[in-house]
DNA sequence: ATATTAATGAAAATAATTATCAATAAGGAA
DNA sequence: TTCCTTATTGATAATTATTTTCATTAATAT
């Protein structure tokens, strides 16, 4: 069953890859897509789990290189939001700039997205990061901003 | 040797030990003790050693169970770096609040600690944490900022 | 189609953190 | 102080996310 995999239109990121002299591979490719169609914040076993479905040869091992290397390209993002696994999600789609925060609920581990910033939230962003940069010398390519507290449920079910 | 360790002047915390019923160990005291005097991001394994110093008898575990304690004491922090390993530091100090944000360098690992915030900055925190709140109806108890890039020795070292 | 070699996956190795459990010591009562 | 209760400790074993190894496979250029 030639071209069961990988034959639809090219992808986004296939000049990425290639621009990297990196292979397009079908585990890639299926990656990618599982974090596509994903709005969650997936763990390298998710991802492995979701993959495994489309292409039950994947191995674990090839999920975590994958993810490192999609890293390293600025494809994804790592987070660690403090269950003791590295959770990933894709820092731009082809669609929208996904550029967000996080609420973390401490007790349940829920994550909110958190995207609807001012103008003001964006300008003093960037103000900070040219202050810090010049002050400290310091190259700032991405930040993170994480807020740590209790979600509704967990807030009204501690009275 | 009776008095050889904890028999000076009731530290600071002692209140919020006796208040939650907890008891007041010689290792506890000495794991506080070092944190109290690093100014460094310490991992568990970095404050055993330390501790180890001062206090041979101490195990592995019982570091990881007072950071522990301390974390939901809300008197100390833990971060993820990125290093693999958690790294820990004191909420507050007796002396000065210690809130700051943090400047981490990806190729190095080198932590800034970044404390001069202008008044804009903590207004617009306040603020957005205000209409996070509402918003979500999420109870926010504390926040991270963390900005990622080159530190001024790995950027220049770039090139 | 063939050659080259990057990429893969099974399995073993690592390393941080957690669970177990008998021994110890903090803090209250006498 | 001395004794009692039980929270806390530390050695050890177990767990678990992630990495390393290495022989096999498959993507790409020719
Ligand atoms: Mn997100
Ligand atoms: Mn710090
Ligand atoms: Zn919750
Ligand atoms: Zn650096």
């Amino acid at each position: 069953m030639p071209g069961r995999w990988g034959r639809g239109p090219a992808k986004w990121w296939h000049g990425e890859f290639r621009g990297c002299g990196y292979r397009i591979t079908i585990p890639r490719q299926i990656i990618l897509q599982v974090l596509d169609e994903s709005k969650e914040h997936l763990s390298a076993e998710d991802i492995y789990l979701k993959v495994h479905n489309i292409y039950p040869a994947i191995g674990l091992t090839t999920v975590y290189r994958t993810l490192d290397l999609l890293i390293n390209m600025g494809l994804i993002f790592k987070f660690d939001f403090g269950d003791g696994r590295a959770r990933y999600e894709l820092s731009r789609g082809p669609k929208e700039p996904s550029h967000h925060h996080h609420l973390i609920c401490t007790n349940c581990g829920r994550i909110i997205d958190y995207t609807d910033f001012v103008d003001e939230e964006l300008e003093l962003l960037k103000k900070t990061e040219k202050k810090l940069s010049k002050k400290y010398s310091f190259e700032i390519k991405n930040h993170t901003i994480q807020f740590y507290g209790l979600c509704e449920k967990c807030s009204t079910s501690k009275e």
